[in-house]
DNA sequence: TTTCATATTTATAACAATTATAATGTAATA
DNA sequence: TATTACATTATAATTGTTATAAATATGAAA
């Protein structure tokens, strides 16, 4: 995509087949994929890709607030392109992580903060996944 | 604590000393501590205790549901003996977590559920601690 | 273009958090 | 107090991630 391509640039970090091939793979990606997933996806047209580069060029990336790690899953990281403030419906069962567009403001009094900055929020819901609930009845 | 033996006895699992200390050191903590202060708090008083055996216990918590996973920290699980819902303020410098104790209803439409079954939902507001905001003015 | 300094990729070692294993020890019950 | 199932312990194994160093590729300048 030329896009990412221009997205690189503006970051003024060399740009890579490795880099622009996990970029297009994440822009617009909502399955919130693991490294594992993004080194799975990319290593398929890029034989020579190294799980260090995955986790190299990730690391760059968040860096560069162009993708957002992720600590919803306790077990490995996940990665987000999706920049803008949303939130993540997440399934207990099969760890399936969904978008939610809705912005709730959120207020916290100043005695709670206690000087604390607030820079943002985000809101984990939980819960099973239709796909799950229907093999549960199995 | 007396509150603790009980509490064992209720889950129907064996009562050892190493249960009870973790449990007592868990109780009523603010901290959200890893498996690795627990283990370094508790073997103070417990030298035989292993690291295995906190995982042991703190899993075993988890699952009867005594003590809340968390998975703020992207590095390491954290504990919470506190299993009502409330929310945190994590800050990104030094990985505090303080408990935000207020009731904010969330919402979500069923179109955007789509079949999933909620089941909770958990916010964490990030910023910086007053504590670390005085560092960074060195 | 060609050259060059620097950044990136790669393979691999190191590390940290967590889980699995197997032997030993202990709590609850009869 | 003897039994038995479950817990603890030490340690090995596993998994996710970061560090290292050599080889390579990129972007900019000549």
């Amino acid at each position: 995509m030329k896009e990412n391509i221009k997205k690189y640039k503006l970051l003024n970090i060399k740009l890579t087949p490795q880099r622009l091939a996990i970029l297009d793979y994440l822009e617009g990606n909502t399955l919130h994929p693991s490294v594992e997933q993004i080194y799975k996806h990319v290593s398929r047209r890029f034989p020579s890709m190294s799980y260090a580069t995955v986790y190299n060029v990730v690391n760059t990336l968040v860096k560069h607030k162009v993708v957002k790690e992720l600590s919803i899953d306790p077990d490995k990281k996940r990665f987000d392109p999706d920049m803008h403030t949303h939130h993540h419906m997440v399934c207990i069962k099969c760890k399936k992580i969904m978008d939610i567009d809705i912005d709730y403001s959120l207020h916290v009094p100043e005695q709670v903060l206690e000087g604390f900055t607030l820079m943002g929020n985000h809101i984990e819901f939980y819960g099973i996944c239709s796909d799950c609930r229907k093999k549960d009845k199995n």
